[in-house]
DNA sequence: CGCACAATGTTACTTATAATCCGTTGTCTT
DNA sequence: AAGACAACGGATTATAAGTAACATTGTGCG
């Protein structure tokens, strides 16, 4: 599976988690909501900044956010 | 210290162990030595699949380029 | 020191694509 | 039916990717 599949996997994942819908989520961290979901989808080549964005929203570490990605 | 630049700084730290200039990296990943050098020096924000190309090019996993990132 | 050369840095530019914004559609669940 | 959520489309804007030319820095050596 590709690296930008993995990545959507874990995030929506970790989403789900915490409880929060694609559209909370994203607004909570200010990013398109059509945008995090295609993230999610695998569909995306994201930016450092945005997988910076993403992980803080999550409250987890950049370490954290990849270290469960198979 | 921004993100774009402290990834720059682990970047530029694990090819000089491995010892390799930026030119015979860049090189090895398939990558310019000029992007390259402009993001070991935090100028670009980097997507995920070049962040893994790195990654791999320094033969580390993606949780550990990120772990020692302070 | 002055010279050669290697390594890195910087600027500027075009092209590719990341990212946003508008909407629609489908699927649950209540 | 209505409301919440996710998937998808298209059009637009912002910006990353990639490259070339040139500048700078660093280093060893005579």
């Amino acid at each position: 599976m590709d690296i930008k599949k993995r990545f959507g996997c874990i995030v929506k994942e970790k989403r789900i988690q915490i409880g929060l819908s694609q559209e909370k989520f994203a607004l909570q961290i200010d990013m398109d909501r059509t945008y995090l979901a295609s993230v999610e989808k695998g569909n995306r080549n994201i930016s450092l900044e945005n997988i910076f964005k993403i992980a803080n929203g999550l409250d987890v570490s950049l370490a954290e956010l990849f270290s469960d990605l198979k």
